[in-house]
DNA sequence: TGTACATCAGTGAACGCGCGTTCACTGATGTAC
DNA sequence: TGTACATCAGTGAACGCGCGTTCACTGATGTAC
């Protein structure tokens, strides 16, 4: 009567791989919404973790080192989805630029609060390996902003360094935004447009100074 | 022979509200040391503060009611050597806002490392009520940034909603200033020359646009 | 298809450790007379 | 100035707790034949 093949979703008894990968996603997602509640990541205990992912405490070892592996893990997975919001912006009407990035900007942090909030943790605390990724992630999204700038009518002809100096302003700036978001109750949806709005009026007068902008000093890396 | 009135530094027995006090600042000590050295506040513990101290653990509460108490105290010194700097910037030139603002700026965070380290990290960690504090004081430095920049020329007919925005842009830019400045070796004043620069050319890029300005929205809060 | 064996995610007990907190205490400093 | 008493910063021992880590194990899933 049973139906001998049945859909993964219908499956009482799932894979080996597949319960594995459940297991290792539950400790992840404790780890997450422990951090969505305002908790540091480096307040997580391996034993909470585990019991909250509803496994002993030695079965976390079958899927992460130590915690700090955990955190590399939710590392990347965070920065993954920071990554697409900025993919997301980027594809949106450059005419609209400033409004376009908030809103993604908005939009993503949103659907995602915990992993954006992991990683503005991340800037000032957990391992010194967490922080370092942390930085060096970062470095990266002002170099390629720095890129992106340079395609603007008044800033193709720009040094590198200037473009860094903006390009880093914006990002800051962004950051900053994005933990102003974190900081509203899931509810407040006037806090956040408020938020928005000033961010986008940040960005505009950052923007209206770029035509006029001269750099001070001549003197360049000539590499 | 021996003198009988010495002063407080000869004397080898200081009176017990001078022992007290000491006890206490060496406990404030401890903390900043470890938070200099990188580690965030809230991974430090009663025992391993208390011992750094040279006393025992039951001691701490004769000055404390608990780590969070110290770290509210902390919170203090803090902001008062934050405040100093602000009074610094204030007090130097006008016309050359900017450059003044930022030599305070890195010659305090230079001085005073620990307790600059320490109110970054309490930015997204640390007990909700340091959290708290922590953006309660930013708020009113941003508040107090915005009366002060509505004396400048181009500002004086700005709403105060135009105000909050530049001064938040400018404070979220310092304390990212701020984070870079901790981030360098005690040792390397060129990596610090270098970050000085670029927060001199982002403060001139904002206030480049704040002429042109013109609020997009005319609704304004009556109030 | 059926059987024998290998793999391996998760178990449960045990370990030593540093933690925050409590308590009755000690002995030096301070005060009242 | 000298004495008797009060104050109180710091002591040392004890507590129960949650921590990370180890280990031999179990039993279901997967694989080879």
């Amino acid at each position: 009567m049973i139906e001998p093949t049945q859909t993964v979703s219908d499956r009482p008894h799932r894979t080996q791989t597949e319960r594995r990968q459940a297991t290792r996603q539950a400790l992840v997602e404790a780890a997450l919404l422990r951090i969505q509640a305002g908790e540091n990541f480096d307040t997580l205990s391996l034993r909470s973790l585990s019991k909250a992912a509803g496994v002993v405490p030695a079965a976390f070892y079958r899927h992460f080192d130590s915690l700090e592996d955990l955190g590399m893990a939710l590392m990347d997975d965070s920065f993954r989805a920071l990554r697409a919001m900025l993919r997301d912006a980027r594809r949106r009407d450059p005419k609209e630029a400033i409004p376009a990035s908030i809103s993604s900007l908005t939009e993503h942090v949103q659907a995602n609060r915990p992993h954006f909030a992991f990683i503005a943790q991340a800037r000032s605390s957990g391992s010194p390996r967490l922080r370092a990724t942390y930085h060096a992630e970062i470095r990266l999204i002002v170099s390629e902003l720095a890129t992106d700038l340079a395609r603007f009518p008044h800033m193709s002809k720009w040094s590198a360094a200037d473009l860094q100096m903006v390009s880093s302003l914006i990002v800051n700036s962004m950051i900053s935004t994005t933990e102003a978001i974190l900081e509203t109750r899931e509810n407040d949806v006037a806090g956040r447009t408020a938020i928005a709005k000033t961010a986008e009026h940040q960005l505009r007068l950052v923007m209206i100074g770029v035509p006029q902008w001269r750099s001070a000093t001549a003197t360049e890396d000539p590499a």
